[in-house]
Formats: C-alpha cells, structure tokens, sequence
RNA sequence: UCCGAAAUAGCUCAGCGGUAGAGCGGGUGGCUGUUAACCACUAGGUCGGGGGUUCGAAUCCCUCUUUCGGAGCCA
C-alpha cells in the first residue's frame, strides 16, 4: 500500500492508500467513529463505519485516544457537505501505539502550563503553522542574500570577548584561556569575512544574558547578520528593504494555510511590501514630540514610541542617522553631522517593533581606536579587528536581523516566545 | 532590576469567614454525518509552602516560592 502525505490527497481520489499520523481528535456517532488525522503536512477527516470495518476492526478505531500514532489505509473522496474538502474511508487501522492521556486539550490552557509542556504543544495547529512560518521566512532571507551574491560566513559562537559591552554576555569557562562567552552577533568577524568574500552572512543562535522581561525578548534567539564591502549607507538600506520585501512576499505566497490558521490580516503584510518610509532619527523625535511623547533628541525610542511612529503607515519605516551616543562604537560617522552615526533600525508596521539594526562601519583605524578607547574598551582583544582597518580597510556596511521578531511579525502573533521550538527567557529554560 | 497581578480537580476558572464547585479532559453507556459533536451516569482535591488571627480560614494578616503582564535594555 502506498504510503502519501496528507498535503498530497487531492490526487489519490477513488485510490486506496495509507495515512500515517497521529489523532489530532476523535468524535464516535453510534456505527461511526470520525478521527482526524495529522501527519505533519497537514490534517483531514477519516472516517470508520462499523459494518464496512467489522466488529474488531471498529472497535480498535473507537479505542483511539488524541495523539495516538495510526497507521490508516482507506479511499480518500470528496466531503459530502464541503466543496474542495477531503475525508477518508478507513479500510484499516493499525494503532502504532496508544497514547496515554494527553495534557493538552481542545480547550484553553494558560501560558504557563503550554510552556512546560512545549515539547507537546509544538503539535497544535497555531504553533505548527508559526513553526512552518519561521522555516518559510528563514529559506526566504538565505534566498535573498544567496540570490545577490553573499557567501554564508559562519561566525563562532564561543567568542573571547563581547561585541558590544559586557554586561549581557553568558559567561563560561574555556580550558586554560580563561574566560569565553556566548556569542551575542557575528558581526565584527562577518567584517573579516568581507575582505575575503565581498558579501558574507552568518545565521545562528545568539545570546543575551539581559534581565529582560517582555514579548520581544529572548535570551538565545536566532539572528542573520549580514556585511557587504564598498556597500555604504543607502545602499545598505536598499538591500534591508529589498530583503524584507522578499520575505514578505514568499511567506504570502508559501503560507497562505498557516497564515490562514493564525488568523493573520493579510492585507496588511501585503501592504507592507512597498516601498518603505524614511526618517532620520531628529525628524522621529520632533514627530513624536508632536504627538505627546516624553522623548528627547538624545534618547532611544521607547516601545511606546515605535507603536506611535508605526500608527498608520501600512509600511515599515527606517529610522535613520542617530545620535552617535546612543549607538554602537563601530557605527561610521556622518560626514555632513558629526554628532549623529550613519545606523539604521527598521521599526516594523502594526506595533511589532524593532526588527533590524545596520549601519556603514567606521573604516578609519584612528577615528575608530578613539572611539573603543572612549568607551575604555580592552584594544588589546580587538587587535585582529583594527587590523582590518590597517590592511586594505575599504566602506562597508551591514545589519542583522533578528529572525523571531521578524516571524513574530509575519505571523502576526502576540508573544515572541511562540516563534522558536524552544525559547529560553530569563524563568525559563525548561523543557 | 523596578512596577503590577496571580497561585483552588489533569486543564481553564468560580467561590472571598460557616460541609470543596462548574465547564472541559478521563471512565462507562447511548446515538449513521460528527466538526472544540451531543445526551446520561461516574471517578477525581493537604485550596502553592510555612507561620499567625479566629469558636471556625480556600477566604483575613505576615512571609517565602513560583508564574504571568508591563517598563528599561535590545534583534
């Protein structure tokens, strides 16, 4: 018997064929017993009628429990009651194993509960369907970057040092070296990688041993950073957009089911994909400052304020050229303003947030050594970096992404903590 | 780290000083078209831990623990 995938079904019409899956329900009506089937690719109704089963066969289907593993063969026709809907005829059932009671059930759970019972809790239609998007959107932005010729550059994730401040490292011990820590963004080796490759990106856990506390944050989350040489600070931008864009795009065209599931507005991802707004990060403060907020032009923008910015643009929109206080020490500075660095956050549309950060990189060894010793940083640990303003330093720029916010987004979920098989925040680190 | 909320059946919650409750889930039975199916019956509890007030505490007070929501920081 022919073994297919229930996203297949639509082509075996009239031909018996075997399921394999697990009982995602089970309902019984006298003679019959309806069991839906999922098997990953998707789920769909089969159905056991007692005189075509016979006695033993019926009664095996009815002891089904949810979650149970089955092997089922049968006729997969059209629904009876609704157009472009499939069941299936069961001709067999061959329990796999029955499972036990299973915890999660068809009605609400707390978030507590569901994060203590992630492993199980992966199986349910939303989290499957924000799983799928996660694998949709990472495919996507390789995609992208493969497509305009950067090289995937792997960045080491044991690091002797940070790459911006210390204070939110996990720290652990390396052998006789001394102390190493997590990772926490590929970034100043991705600038190494370019003065080999051109264009490099890493993709890969990243960690941050910051208290924080909120639906935007995890302690090890999945980032892309991306660096390109001779690339300077527009076309930085136009790659983030283009980038995006594409995402946007291939998550509308490959996820129409999941997005279906999780209720996503679809027209507003797709009036996300034009062209993006721009504002520097004086034009943002002056804007919010008409608006009521408590923002001055020397400070970050709070969670209240991107939700502010964001209201009513169905696009997202950069925020760009900001106060070189607030930003990294690698950040270039602008040549017609000094006091404000060439970075770039792009602030995503519909409340999400923050999803990117880039800049162009100081490529002037004596600026940027000025710079590190202002902020009293070890220059010692970061020779091999100022190096490479020594040998050939040439304009670049990068970013990074990170991916949960950006599949937050997209999917158009409430908490970040849904978006990764197993998020790890500062309560939790089980299962 | 700061501010706020919560902890009662396997799960979601109600009860807020006088015998521990509901819905869902589990079990048993019924039903030929169910869609978080329905109907009947049934089992299931140290009311988060410790201390106190009271004739009497799930309920009031103190304390500890855990979790949730938000802020800051960031992606």
């Amino acid at each position: 018997m022919q073994h297919i995938l229930i996203k297949d079904i639509a082509t075996y019409l009239g031909q018996e064929i075997c399921l394999k899956g697990w009982v995602r329900n089970i309902r019984q009506s006298g003679k019959l017993v309806f069991i839906i089937l999922r098997d990953g690719s998707g789920e769909m109704q089969t159905i056991a009628f007692k005189p075509d089963l016979g006695e033993e066969a019926f009664e095996t289907a009815k002891r089904l429990s949810l979650e149970s593993s089955v092997i089922i063969t049968g006729v997969p026709k059209q629904h009876p009651k609704q157009e472009g809907v499939y069941e299936l005829d069961i001709k067999s059932v061959q329990p796999v194993q029955i499972a036990e009671e299973y915890p999660i059930s068809k009605k609400e759970h707390g978030p507590d509960f569901l994060l203590s019972n992630r492993h199980l809790w992966i199986r349910s239609p939303k989290q499957w369907a924000v799983l799928r998007i996660r694998h949709t959107v990472y495919y996507a932005i390789c995609e992208y970057l493969n497509d305009n010729d950067f090289f995937r550059f792997d960045s080491p994730i044991l690091t002797p040092n940070a790459c911006e401040g210390t204070t939110t490292l996990f720290e652990l011990d390396y052998f006789d070296e001394g102390k190493a820590y997590l990772s926490q963004s590929g970034q100043l080796y991705l600038e190494t990688g370019i003065m080999s490759l051109g264009r490099v990106y890493d993709f890969g856990p990243v960690f941050r041993a910051e208290r924080s506390k909120t639906r935007k944050h995890l302690t090890e989350f999945w980032m892309m950073d991306a660096e390109a040489a001779y690339v300077e600070h527009e076309e930085n931008m136009q790659i983030q957009e283009g980038l995006i864009r594409h995402v946007i795009r291939t998550v509308l065209t490959k996820c129409d089911r999941e997005l279906t599931i999780l209720e996503r507005d679809k027209e507003a991802l797709q009036a996300a994909d034009a062209p993006f707004k721009r504002m520097t990060h004086y034009e943002a403060v002056e804007y919010l400052k008409s608006k009521g907020s408590e923002i001055d032009h020397g400070s970050d923008l709070g969670a209240q304020d991107e939700v502010m910015l964001t209201e009513g643009s169905p696009v997202p929109i950069f925020i760009e050229r900001w106060p070189k206080e607030i930003k990294a020490f690698y950040m270039k500075r602008d040549p017609e303003n000094p006091d404000v660095v060439l970075g770039d956050d792009l602030i995503a549309p519909e409340g999400f947030g923050e999803i990117i950060g880039g800049s162009q990189r100081e490529d002037d060894h004596d600026l940027l050594l000025a710079r590190m010793q202002a902020e009293k940083m070890p220059i010692e640990d970061y020779q091999w970096f100022l190096d490479l303003r020594k040998y050939g330093s040439v304009p670049h720029s990068g970013f990074g992404i990170g991916l949960e916010r950006l599949v937050t987004w997209m999917s158009g979920i409430h908490h970040i903590r849904e978006t990764i098989p197993f998020p790890r925040m500062i309560y939790r680190i089980y299962p």
